[in-house]
DNA sequence: ATCGGAAGCTTTAGAATTGAAACAAACCCT
DNA sequence: AGGGTTTGTTTCAATTCTAAAGCTTCCGAT
């Protein structure tokens, strides 16, 4: 093992503890306030930015979990009355999946919420390293071995 | 949403989609080459660091998942002979969980080829990256709001 | 036109995951 | 010693998640 490779896999367990302290930190205020989960939440988000609609498999891809997965929450968002499933026209396979009004009514408040907690925990780090760590993700997000997704523009 | 609101949000985006990135490799590769999961290497790799043993609650704190999480996965791996679960004296609640020679034996190889792939991904990050890195991300986990979880240190 | 393969989605089986409840053992506190 | 709380773990129900298989629809080449 060469030193630079302990290094990297010490930057991987960084990465992953990071990650995992502030997922943890939100699913519990997601529960607490709003009564909902990160993965639903993950999916309205994405949604929220897509006013126009995804179809499953934009959203599997932006969200980097399986098609399967996907699936399952948004049949559940369905149930509830707050994403809808618009057949696209020209394609009888494929789904726009978009928030209904009152999706989007209930997501506004979320995301309100969301920031101030993101914001909350980042508080400590300043505009300018948190600029730094965004661009040196950046690059460690665009590795040429990793990353093949491709980007939705719809 | 203040400014520094928004970056805030976009680093922690993007330090959702990089950890996802990453682990998606890393799953693949570790079924494809051994035939194992993730979650299954992570514990693994835990009682590696602490050839004592651990108890199930230190497991849980170390990989930062919930309790009846960790009884599951280990469940799995004493079926399968990698890891054992000895009493503890003077504490009839408590388990020191440990892997087995079998387990140890198969985890070198696994760690091995792990360490490559961690490396591998970030190959073109460079040293001086790589350390700004995890001193950043060091940073952001020592939140004050965040991260109360004690450090096990057996 | 039709055949073969690709694309989009769902289903399935099984693992992982959480939060809460349950349980036993250990630890106070008086 | 007893009673109440805390600690360590498991169990439970529900959700999330993956990989693989299956189904339907689309598309391109012949």
């Amino acid at each position: 093992m060469t030193p630079s490779s302990r290094d990297h896999l010490r930057l991987w367990l960084k990465l992953l503890e990071t990650t995992r302290q502030s997922e943890t930190l939100l699913r519990e205020n997601l529960r607490r306030h709003f009564g909902t989960t990160l993965p639903r939440f993950d999916v309205m988000a994405a949604l929220d930015r897509f006013p126009k609609g995804l179809r499953m498999s934009d959203l599997s891809r932006e969200l980097r979990v399986s098609n399967g997965n996907v699936t399952g929450i948004v049949d559940r968002l369905v149930d509830e009355g707050l994403v809808a499933r618009e057949g696209v026209p020209g394609d009888r396979r494929a789904f726009r999946v978009l928030l209904t009004p009152q999706g989007r009514a209930q997501f506004a408040a979320q995301a309100r919420a969301h920031a101030r907690w993101v914001s909350g925990m980042m508080a400590h780090l300043g505009e300018d390293k948190t600029a730094a760590l965004t661009a040196l993700l950046d690059e460690l997000a665009e590795t040429p071995s990793v990353g093949r997704g491709k980007r939705n523009t719809a």
